[in-house]
DNA sequence: ACCTGAACACCGTTCAAGT
DNA sequence: ACCTGAACACCGTTCAAGT
């Protein structure tokens, strides 16, 4: 794990695209999240840094405290984003005099979060404790508490299950089987060669299930069973969990 | 957020118990780990650092590479730690001659887990990642791929649902609602404080379910419930989803 | 309002050397 | 085998100052 940054060339792809290419814009904290992002998409988390985000900007790394109180509140912008790229499924699919049940309706609208954050996989863990920092996340969360009030679930227990769908989904996002995000693709393929090699090295008359499971899961069909099965344990478990409702919705 | 540590009240806490203790003992993978986990419960995970704690050993940094060839392993060698401090349920309880059900075994066994993850909370979430990387965790994965192909489910769901259930409980456990862990419960106590005035200064019209519920879910009962009702969406949503089994398992 | 310069207190890690 | 010393390339952040 060297850390020395003798290669300069995914640096210079993100410098082009912001401070290197002639028109030097204004800093601004959408501008600072926008590279933030890139870098994140590019090199991964542990890559963004203050430092790094000021030299690909051309500034200096005081600079980026003018608009953000300390890293803590950058990542907490970042996550920001995420939640604002979120587009919830309209609410009224009014046409139908048939209500369509919660159980659905929370699978569209985890279905919903999930596609943003796999628009910035390597990011996705930052909204899991950040939720509650933005509008954004508060309107998510506000929809999240009234399906699961529609499905019978008091206060408590609908907070504890929101924050464990949104845990799941965030899961889901960051282990995807086919995810590479790293520095370069070239490292962590080898990494992942070097992990397969250990596995296969184990003892096979002791470990016989995680040798099968483990390459059945890498191999991986796509995408689309993954997160449907993730998704639809999480309902599932839900709905046999829900306690029984006083009353289906009344059909006006 | 100041860094600097003026303060030695908790550090000294912890260099009594190992350096200034006078029995200086030698150093070990054994006895790095034991002060890195004291150091984790007392201040959290980012106040495990390779200079902290050769301080806290009364020993120079570059001891500790002698030991682990760098951080990374570190922090595998603390989850190994906890993984194995699981004692899996035993077995057979082979005296009955009614077995017990897939399920009711899982609830235990992801139990047991608990138990173990619960006794250094700040920790926890390091064994999602490196369940693989012991006898320890690999024993626990194969005991988990039994169960789950017990249930019905082929190898590549199992492979996943297995580490659905490990993120399940590992984020059970890092967001216990009572959990406190930071340098000290003062400030984390003032922290949670501005967080629920922040809350209580929102429109009330607009976000009543999330006001109403994190009350709720902060004010929270004792842990039994909480982890109980975790575990039961995590083991209904496995046994809605699973498919048919092949013939119940013949009784002898 | 927006950014720079210099400085401080930390990091992880390498490499050569001690015993 | 086990540890030290000095050095390197990084961090986040404060404080005073520039325009």
């Amino acid at each position: 794990v060297t850390r020395k940054r003798t290669d300069a060339g995914t640096a210079a792809a993100i410098d082009t695209a912001t401070a290197a290419d002639g028109a030097k814009e204004r800093l601004s904290r959408e501008t600072i999240v926008d590279s933030a992002l890139a870098l994140v998409d590019a090199e991964g988390l542990d890559a963004v840094t203050i430092r790094r985000l000021a030299h690909d900007q051309g500034v200096t790394p005081m600079a980026l405290y003018w608009h953000f109180r300390d890293k803590e509140r950058l990542l907490d912008g970042i996550a920001e984003r995420l939640l604002s790229n979120v587009v919830l499924p309209a609410e009224g699919a009014a046409a139908d005099d048939v209500p369509t049940s919660w159980d659905v309706r929370f699978h569209q609208f985890l279905l919903a979060i999930i596609a943003a954050l796999r628009e910035h996989p390597a990011a996705a863990d930052l909204v899991r404790t950040r939720i509650m920092l933005s509008t954004a996340g508060l309107d998510i969360t506000e929809s999240a508490l009234e399906l699961l009030a529609e499905a019978g679930f008091d206060e408590e227990q609908s907070a504890q299950l929101a924050g464990q769908a949104l845990g799941s989904i965030v899961l889901l996002v960051t282990t995807e089987p086919g995810l590479e995000v790293g520095p370069d693709a070239e490292l962590k393929e080898q990494a992942r060669r070097t992990k397969r090699a250990a596995l296969q090295s184990l003892p096979p008359e002791r470990y016989p299930r995680v040798m099968a499971s483990v390459e059945a899961f890498l191999a991986c069909g796509d995408s689309q069973e993954y997160f449907d099965l993730g998704l639809e344990l999480f309902i599932a478990g839900a709905r046999a969990v829900a306690p029984a409702r006083r009353g289906s919705p009344a059909v006006s």
